[in-house]
DNA sequence: GGTATATAGTTTACATATATACAGAAAGGC
DNA sequence: GCCTTTCTGTATATATGTAAACTATATACC
């Protein structure tokens, strides 16, 4: 269905280039609060899980930075902080000075490596079910659209 | 770029729906925050204009509620209490009691409209400007593509 | 060696988002 | 008329995001 139907609009949009704005945008916040409900049955939110996630897939043994994570998940380092206090309270990771000592290294607790190994897979099928209504190929356009548009700003 | 590329990535992405996920969204964290740079200098916030340009184009003389704002920008009705707060503490909105006393018209104040009428052309040609280097087939690509994927959800 | 510069993490103030619970008002059924 | 249900807006607690200022540490340069 179509964003002006779905949000019953009267007018039409603007332009074509508009209405795919608001279909890129509207269609992430939809995808994520998918990936939001999913995790709040594990009493976990998406942004905790997607952070557990680059430490399992890009952490190896000593695990990142703070910096690094703030780099991966393209947000403030300010933000960070207040994540890793959240998690490192529930046990999933915890915080390991760095021979810089300006450096925390993050590293997933047992704990927290353990609900990973149940998580992942589960998310990954989550992932196939909502993206396979696509074909290989619309992914691939999706992606080169996705690229062109980053390399514009 | 790919977003493996971008964000320095050592391993691939565990399969192409979950690479288009991620690319759906941080190609939308980047727009909105491409906006939201915009935005800034005219001191306004990007979820400030989006509710304003709502009231705008789809307001009316009447304006609308809180509720039917909630429901087309796809937030919380609470949230949008604290957003006509901020908005009306800066004289660019005002809450107008309805017929039913259940409900709040909101309507654009004359110092909203005319930061508007100044404010909307200029973020439209961001918008062009933004979006212009996907072809129209592209972007009806793009679109049919959020579309699928939130008929999925 | 000493100084200027850059970087990592934290703190603060604030904007935006959720879930939940509440009060006031309307609507429907009996 | 009365009661239940539903709906709107608000209050609260909490999570996530920013910018800006701060401390501590490392690096570069003279």
């Amino acid at each position: 269905m179509g964003l002006k139907e779905e949000l019953h609009l009267k007018k039409p949009f603007v332009s074509i280039e508009h209405e795919a704005l608001l279909n890129l945008y509207y269609t992430s916040i939809r995808l994520k609060k998918h990936a939001a409900d999913f995790f709040s049955s594990y009493e976990m939110t998406d942004v905790q899980f997607h952070l557990m996630m680059l430490l399992a897939h890009h952490g190896g043994d000593e695990g990142l930075s703070q910096a690094r994570l703030s780099e991966l998940m393209m947000v403030n380092r300010a933000n960070v902080t207040g994540l890793i206090d959240r998690l490192e309270k529930i046990a999933m990771v915890q915080r390991t000075p760095a021979e810089d000592r300006r450096y925390n290294m993050i590293q997933l607790t047992p704990k927290g490596r353990k609900l990973l190994e149940k998580l992942d897979p589960a998310y990954g099928k989550e992932v196939q079910k909502a993206m396979s209504v696509l074909t290989k190929a619309d992914l691939k356009h999706l992606i080169a659209a996705c690229e062109k548009l980053r390399g514009n700003l």
